[in-house]
DNA sequence: TACCAAGTTGACCGCCCGGTCCGTTTGCGG
DNA sequence: CCGCAAACGGACCGGGCGGTCAACTTGGTA
């Protein structure tokens, strides 16, 4: 079943690296709809050395996710071994803010649904947020009705309303994170209006 | 220096009405990437006819964004003279994510900045905000350290951590505006660790 | 060092986009 | 009801896109 795959030759796997790191930089910079020419300019290569290494622009963009997801999942089980695990959920919400504040590709995940190492591993990360969340609510260091899934949307909120400003500081994120992180916590907190939603 | 502007012969009115509509369907449907031929189909006329009534995409697009505001300044201001500032607050919060709810096209606001008529409208509603957060605050419905931008980025939050559900509830929205409007309140506030940004 | 598979390249293809243009149709004032 | 300006429609254009391919270069090995 398994495939013996022969290493890359040197230059070509240093080419894969320059080609993920250039296009990072130019979905960051440029958008969704940074084109592949534009990518291998930017990494120095030409454009048919980009579709050797991925077949097709949606493959490279998963890479892309999965490069960004990974670090994130990393976190996220070191987390759950911590003792506080109130503080251990707001952490995991800055390394992932942090990570996206760098490079904001966000808006490349609606574009690699469909691939199955992406789906994979933001399963395997969405169950490490559940056990976080439980946890944080077992400890009552946040409120009772609110659900791995609450936090699952929220990840994403504190860079999303940072981007709406012109010239944001690197860590302006982080008053909008306390702002939320607040609003989870017991002390004060009123009857939400709405039951806790699924991702079914 | 006015123009005597004759008034739309009365099948133009019409056509320009069907666009209108058609591109903020087509657009909350499929994204910032529709096309203008698609448009104009979906509204049964020519795609010369677009381009009669908006010389350019973005034209259109800031002719969609201006209707969208436009009812979201008028309930601001129409809430700014209501005795219980937190209510109206929340209210106004409320009342633009149902709109959005209904036909997302938050991502048109960032291709029509260059258009003065949405920037003099957007300004306009901006500072109802920042009257509407600072009468809030003085009646003490909200912390003392959140100011109208906070407000202001917070506006679009509720509705796009929504979207990274697969089939949200209509209402959805309201279970995180309730979270984060929670998160605003004075009880239980903790320390804001960066200072409020401005929008300059 | 000589060989060749692995890797690279950029011209090229078909497609679709925003925008133009002109021949045709139509609403409406006299 | 007539005449015409206003409005319409869709073929057409230049350009940029994702993706292909055949000629060329190069890294690793025997």
């Amino acid at each position: 079943m398994s495939e013996p795959v022969r290493p890359l030759r040197a230059d070509a796997a240093r080419n894969r690296e320059l080609l993920l790191a250039a296009a990072e930089e130019e979905f960051a910079e440029r958008g969704p709809d940074s084109s592949v020419a534009d990518i291998a300019r930017r990494a120095g290569v030409g454009k048919g050395t980009v579709f050797r290494h991925f077949a097709t622009k949606e493959d490279l963009i998963a890479a892309i996710v999965v490069q960004h997801l990974e670090p994130l999942f990393t976190a996220a089980q070191r987390l759950l071994t911590a003792d506080d695990a109130g503080a251990a959920l707001l952490e995991f919400l800055s390394v992932a803010a942090d990570q996206r504040q760098q490079h904001d590709v966000s808006f490349l995940q609606s574009a690699s649904e469909n691939h199955t190492s992406v789906i994979e591993l933001r399963d395997r990360l969405f169950n490490a947020v559940i056990e976080l969340t439980d946890r944080a609510r077992e400890q009552g260091s946040v409120r009772q009705d609110v659900t791995g899934v609450d936090i699952w949307v929220l990840i994403c909120a504190p860079v999303h309303v940072v981007s709406y400003l012109p010239n944001p500081a690197p860590d302006q994120w982080r008053r909008y994170l306390a702002i939320i992180f607040d609003g989870l916590r017991p002390e004060g907190a009123h009857p939400l209006p709405q039951p806790a939603p699924t991702l079914t």
